[in-house]
DNA sequence: AGGTTGCATAGACACATCTCGATGCAGGCT
DNA sequence: AGCCTGCATCGAGATGTGTCTATGCAACCT
């Protein structure tokens, strides 16, 4: 369990490196990367348990806490908890009878960036959206057939 | 096509109100409609799409541009396309003889912040890093056994 | 009108995912 | 030791997802 293959984002996701969905193409392998950790947000389950996690205030919640917060069976949850685990979104610690499942920060702050536009394109729309309309009549390219 | 039921994530996902997935609970609801937008960008052909139409210039990538890009069939990138569209995340536009898709950068913004964490703890975090170790022992509550 | 091209939809199939009950294993009790 | 509790893993069944070929529809071009 501590050699658990959990993903990695890499370290160039938020630095200013690697630019995000957002700004260039993508190769495949990011993509790839990337597919999985969203995927395991994919599921109204996991992110409810996600944001329990995440919301705590000691940073920190017991499975014994977790499970009875849903209508599932504790086998569902523990395979939800693994699956966030493996994405790399928690981690998970036992202290004698009870396991502590805590947010790694890094991750979900890495996929903010990844959805975060470029900073030139939020100013250009709030320049955009300041000047209502009717004095930008073809700001968009020639978009004439 | 014109009338589609495209996922709206709620007008409160930024604007200050809901504080996003890591400083509350979430509810059941909310969890399903974020759920479905993550699971639309949990496939690495739909990010490697978004990311096609995201970062083009003009805002706007031809489907005959996309297919092409892509080792599968023209039916399956219709497909994925679709699924973004429904998610929210794209429009698309028919001139002439080709379709059009364009990024909806209020989902995109939306989720990034729904995976921002309040700025309380990013100030936190920066001066728990800028104060590497040692000097603060304890400040985490009380996690003594 | 007839043919051609671009894209969407329909139906089918293989594979992944979600869920469950049963079971295993670690740690704490009596 | 023996038992009980908390959590993970296993194997199975139902449902969902990704992909394909075949087909339909809209727009353009002779």
């Amino acid at each position: 369990m501590s050699k658990e293959e959990s993903l990695r984002l890499g370290e160039d996701g938020v630095g200013g490196c690697c630019p995000g969905l957002l700004s260039a193409p993508l190769d495949g392998d990011r993509a790839e990367t990337l597919a999985k950790v969203f995927k395991a947000l994919g599921d109204p389950v996991r992110l409810r348990l996600l944001s329990m996690i995440a919301s705590r205030a000691g940073g920190e919640v017991c499975v014994c806490d977790l499970t009875p917060a849903f209508d599932l069976s504790q086998p569902t949850v523990s395979h939800h908890l693994k699956l966030l685990r493996e994405a790399g979104l928690i981690a998970s610690e036992r202290r004698g009878t009870w396991v502590y499942y805590r947010l790694l920060p890094e991750t979900t702050d890495r996929l903010a960036a990844t959805l975060t536009r470029p900073t030139g394109e939020l100013l250009a729309q709030a320049a955009a959206e300041a000047v209502p309309a009717g004095s930008a009549a073809g700001t968009t390219a020639g978009a004439a057939s």
